[in-house]
DNA sequence: AAGGTGACCGGCC
DNA sequence: TGGCCGGCCACCT
């Protein structure tokens, strides 16, 4: 499963691998950017998949909220919080501050 | 082949 | 902001 499928998956990772240092973005943003702005779920089931790939950066990827929901699925307990504060974005009880000013929209790619 | 699952989103209170 | 509910779609068993 860590081969690079030509599905859902291999679209989202390429939207997230575009996130800039120090930026943040949505599910929805991304499920956006593929066109499906309904799938925002199938972006969270393709970071579930994110550990078998490499350079997807899934720390920078919280829901709208900015909230990181998908810190369990992290190693340890704190690790995308340390990564995203050594990135410069305050994060405090798994709740990313000024998330608005960090947030980055992908572009828009089909 | 059918059903269950999920790191979500949007609307409403 | 927070909680609840319905919808949505690809992946897995």
């Amino acid at each position: 499963m860590a081969e690079p499928t030509d599905n859902f998956f291999s679209r989202v990772y390429a939207i997230a691998q575009q996130i800039p240092y120090g930026k943040v973005t949505s599910y929805g943003a991304i499920a956006k950017a593929l066109g499906a702005a309904r799938s925002a779920r199938m972006v969270g089931w393709a970071m579930n998949a994110c550990h078998d790939m490499d350079e997807v950066p899934a720390h920078r990827v919280v829901n709208r909220k900015g909230l990181l929901t998908g810190k369990h699925h992290f190693e340890g307990t704190n690790l995308m919080q340390q990564l995203l504060e050594s990135e410069g974005v305050v994060v405090v009880d798994n709740q990313i501050i000024d998330f608005e000013k960090h947030f980055w929209e992908p572009e828009i790619q089909f």
